[in-house]
DNA sequence: GGTTTAAGTTTACATTTGTAATCGACTTTT
DNA sequence: AAAAGTCGATTACAAATGTAAACTTAAACC
């Protein structure tokens, strides 16, 4: 189970959070640096995200005889994982395989990376289905219905589906 | 190349995006029926959304005879792609490998699809790489350097990560 | 030791998002 | 035809987010 990540996370947060992740203990001073360079950020811009984050519990700080350190409580890892379950909960079930699909095509991979996918993937043969259920609507996507004749939604495997796929 | 989407679709936009999909070609009635069970929304927050997608160009409209029927303007696939995408900009080049190992876990596969994912993981064994290059801060993530003794970040793979990893 | 400087905290403000009521123009009903 | 219902459009408003200046306090420097 994923560590339950209280709040969300933004796109700026994340920008502060990887300087965090990227040197484990930080000044304030190093993250304002790498997201002037980066980001283009005013220094209090950057003030600004660091403090959201301390109030969400995401970073803190420890006072290393005089100044202010900032260091994950959340790894890289977890937060992730707790947003691609977000972003998961928005999708079509049906899109799952199509996803991972285009993560991987698109993917610069490891040669470790490769072998453990490849052994993840060998152990899902077992409990493949023959067809994902799909969950957008509660009386199911009509496109697994037969005779809807119109459907172009991405995931619908009838043979209608390519009339009109914009 | 994945059609170019204008604008971040929110988590609600989802919702009602997710009912276009499923139907091809809905009445705002039907739309906001569907979203009144699964989400519990008022009409009038329903329609509040409707119009915020036709302005941004995601749903568009037609007049057929009397009423209005709302179709999408963008593929699921392709708004999926782009959120990743969006995504990926966010998290570490070398956390791709084990975000796609996460996803694989978890996810509920057709065989068809895993038969698709193993095929491109077997293209993808071409261009592998010994390491995937770190992009998190503009000098390069220190954990890739030796000598730097506290990195807790998920990607590191020298030997000192799991010295106290939360 | 008073002044400059650095850094955390407060305040500011425009946009976006979530959530919804109300308005206005048609349509349908009686 | 008047009343009532539909439905898209307009308005409302709080919370979250992006972006940043100002304030405060403590440290460093002359």
């Amino acid at each position: 189970m994923v560590a339950e990540i209280e709040h969300k996370i933004t796109d700026s947060e994340w920008e502060v959070m990887r300087v965090v992740w990227a040197q484990n203990k930080v000044t304030s001073k190093e993250i304002i640096e790498v997201l002037q360079q980066k980001k283009d950020w005013k220094p209090a811009t950057t003030k600004t995200f660091i403090g959201r984050l301390v109030n969400k519990g995401m970073l803190e700080t420890e006072t290393e005889g005089k100044k202010y350190l900032y260091s994950s409580k959340v790894s890289e890892g977890d937060i992730i994982k707790s947003s691609l379950n977000d972003f998961y909960n928005n999708i079509c079930s049906r899109e799952v395989g199509n996803t991972i699909a285009y993560l991987l095509s698109n993917a610069t991979l490891s040669f470790k990376d490769i072998d453990i996918l490849e052994k993840i993937l060998e152990t899902k043969k077992k409990d493949a289905v023959e067809e994902v259920p799909c969950n957008c609507v509660p009386g199911q996507c009509k496109c697994s219905e037969h005779g809807y004749s119109n459907c172009n939604s991405d995931h619908c495997n009838s043979n209608h589906s390519n009339e009109h796929q914009g």
